[in-house]
DNA sequence: TTGTAAGCGTTATCAT
DNA sequence: ATGATAACGCTTACAA
C-alpha cells in the first residue's frame, strides 16, 4: 500500500503550517483566500484523503456501527439492508458479524466489535442466548445499543420488532375463518421470543374461538428444513391429525409442504398451510403459500433511525419500543373458501 | 461512552513510564518480573483494552477487509460466511458493502472503504459493472485485492471462481442424456461473466451433440423471479417449444417451474428443468429441482485464504486463479429415465 | 531494567 | 491570517 498524502505534505510543499492547511481544508473562516485556494488545489492534485484513523483517535468516534445477527437468511439480510441504507445516509459504516445462532460466537463478536471501538451496537440475539452479560457489558460502558427483531424483554434498551403475537393471531384466525378446525403449530426453538410470541398468538386465538388446544399439535423445532419435515411427518401420521399447519417461518412451511405432498394430501383442501416472513419464494411455489409479512426492510430502517437518534441526542431512549404490525398475505395454500 | 483505561492510567497508578507498561503488556523480554506482574494485575483489574485505533494509526494497518458484493442472496451470503470464517481466524474483520447491482454504488462503496483504510478488498462485481476504474484505482494504490465469483477477465488480479462453462456443460449434457432434444436457456444479465460462461457451456455442449442452436430458445433476463416467469411463458407459448429448460440460477428455475405448472405441463416428463446454485430449497420443492452446486462456502474460504496469503507474503499473486469444479445434483425435475 | 522522546495524522487552543 | 504546541493512545529507538 502506497503512502497517502497527508496534511504535512501539503504544508511542507506550500511552506505553511499544518494547522493552516487543516483550516483551509475544512473551510474555516479565518484563512486567507489565496492560501485556501492554493491548499485546495494541491490537495486535489495530490489526491489528499483525510486519515479517518487519526480523526477517530482524536474525536473518539469511529462512525462505525457493530451489527450482530444470528445468520444472514432472507429476513435478516433484508433487515441489514435497511439498516445499511439509513446508516450510510447518516455517515456511518456497518460491521456485520454473524453469531451463527451460537451464544459463544455472539460473545466473541461483542468483544471484537468493542475492541474495534464501534460507536454503538445493533443486535438481534441468537436462539441460544439466554444470559445477557454481554448486553449488560455494553450498557455499562454506556455505549448506544438497539435491539431488533429478536429482542430481549425485561431490559431497558430501545427495541424495534414485529408484533409477533399479532402475527400468530392473524395467521391462526385466518385458518379458523377458512374452516380449519384442527390447527397444528410448527414452532421454532423453544427459548426464542419470536417463537413463543407467535405461539402465544396462536394459543390465544384458539381459546378465543373455543377451540381446544392439543399439545401434540404443537411441535418445536429448529429453523431447519429437515426438522420441519420430520415434525410434519410426525403430525400427519399421529393420532390427532391436523387439518391445517401454521408454520412460524416460510422455510418451515416449505418443509411441511413437501411432506404434505409426499403423503398425497391436497393443499388447501385437506390441509391448510400458513407461513411467516413472506419471502418472495412463497409466491413462486405451487401452491403459493400464505404468509405473514414482517416488514423486514422497514424494521431495519427504523432500527437504524433510532440508533442515529441516540447518537445525536441526549434524550433517554431506553424505554423506546417500535412495534410493527404484521399483515397476512393470503395465497392458495390456505384459501379454500373463495377463490 | 465511558473513558477506557489507557496505558497512561496504569503507568500513572504504578508510578512507572508508559513504555514500561507497554512492554510488560506485550511480554517484552526486558521487563522486571515484578513490574510485569503488577502491570498485568492492574490491567486486568481496570479491564484494560488496547486501543486499536492508536495501533492502526501507528502500524498503518487496520486488520479490516472491505468486501463489496452485489447483494446478499443465498450464494453471496454463503460466500461471505466463508470469507468471514477464514478472516476471523487470521485476525481480520470484514466490512460488507452491498452495491445492489449498481455500478454507482459500487464506486461509492469503494471510495468509502478506501477512506476507511481497509487493508484490502474482496470484490464480486455488480451486473452493471463494465468499466473498471475503481478496480484500477485500488491496484494503483497497491492495495491487496481479490476478485471472487463474478470476476473480471483481462485484469491481473487473483481470482476465485466456479468453472461456469463446465457448469453449463454438465447441466446441458445431463438434459441431453435424459433424452431432451429441445433445450432452452434461461440466462442471466447479458454482460455478466457468469451468465455468459454458463451459456458458453450450454452452446458448446449442444454443438458437440449435434443439436442445432435456436436463438429463440435463449432468453436473457435479470435475476428476478418475475422476469423468469415472463420469459418462461414466452418460451412455452412460442413457435419452437422447448422440452427442457436450463436456468442459470435456482431462482430463475423456480420461476420457470411455476409457469410450467400453470400451463399444466408435467415435470420432468414433458419438460425437464435444471437450475444452478444448489440452494437448499431446491430439495424441498415438488418436484425437487436438479441443480449445479457451486461450492459457495468453499469459494468464500479460498478467497479469504488467498487474501491472507497476499497480506503475509511478497510473492506476486496477480495471476493466481482458483477455479472450482461444479457438480450436478440430479433430482426429480430432470430425471425421467431411471428413478 | 526502566525512562525519555519522537512519531503515526489530525485538530484545538493559544499565541502572534 | 497564520503558526506553534499539545493532545488522542500507542510503540520504539535511544538513553540512562
Amino acid at each position: 500500500m502506497e503512502r497517502q498524502t497527508t496534511i504535512k505534505d501539503i504544508a511542507l510543499a506550500l511552506r505553511i503550517s499544518t494547522s493552516t492547511v487543516s483550516r483551509a481544508l475544512r473551510d474555516a473562516p479565518d484563512v486567507g483566500i489565496e492560501t485556501r485556494k492554493a491548499v485546495k488545489a494541491l490537495a486535489e492534485e495530490l489526491d489528499y484523503q483525510p486519515n479517518k484513523l487519526a480523526l477517530s483517535l482524536l474525536k473518539k468516534q469511529t462512525n462505525t456501527i457493530g451489527i450482530i445477527i444470528p445468520n444472514l437468511d432472507y429476513v435478516l439480510a433484508t433487515m441489514v439492508k435497511g439498516i445499511d441504507e439509513v446508516a450510510l445516509e447518516a455517515g456511518y459504516t456497518v460491521m456485520v458479524c454473524q453469531s451463527d445462532e451460537s451464544f459463544g460466537r455472539e460473545m466473541v463478536n461483542t468483544k471484537r466489535l468493542l475492541d474495534s471501538l464501534v460507536d454503538g451496537f445493533i443486535i438481534s440475539v441468537s436462539s441460544e442466548t439466554m444470559v445477557f452479560d454481554h448486553i449488560k457489558k455494553i450498557q455499562n460502558k454506556k455505549i448506544p445499543l438497539v435491539l431488533f427483531d429478536r429482542v430481549i424483554n425485561n431490559i431497558s434498551v430501545p427495541k424495534v420488532r414485529l408484533d409477533n403475537v399479532e402475527g400468530g393471531r392473524i395467521a391462526t384466525k385466518h385458518l379458523i375463518d377458512q374452516g380449519y378446525k384442527n390447527i397444528a403449530l410448527l414452532a421454532g426453538p423453544e427459548n426464542l421470543n419470536i417463537s413463543n410470541e407467535r405461539k402465544e398468538g396462536y394459543l390465544e386465538t384458539l381459546k378465543q374461538n373455543k377451540i381446544k388446544v392439543d399439545k401434540n399439535l404443537i411441535i418445536h423445532c429448529d429453523f431447519n428444513q429437515e426438522y420441519a419435515k420430520v415434525a410434519t411427518r410426525e403430525l400427519l401420521t399421529g393420532k390427532n391429525k391436523p387439518d391445517a399447519i401454521f408454520a412460524i417461518s416460510d422455510r418451515l412451511a416449505i418443509g411441511a409442504m413437501t411432506v404434505i405432498k409426499e403423503l398425497g394430501l391436497s393443499i388447501p383442501k385437506e390441509i391448510g398451510l400458513v407461513g411467516f416472513n413472506n419471502e418472495p419464494i412463497t409466491q413462486l411455489l405451487t401452491p403459493s403459500i400464505s404468509s405473514v409479512e414482517m416488514y423486514a426492510f422497514e424494521i431495519g430502517k427504523a432500527t437504524a433511525k433510532i440508533f442515529i437518534e441516540m447518537m445525536h441526542s441526549e434524550v433517554d431512549m431506553s424505554e423506546k419500543e417500535i412495534v410493527f404490525k404484521p399483515k397476512l398475505f393470503i395465497r392458495e395454500s390456505s384459501n379454500r373458501i373463495r377463490k
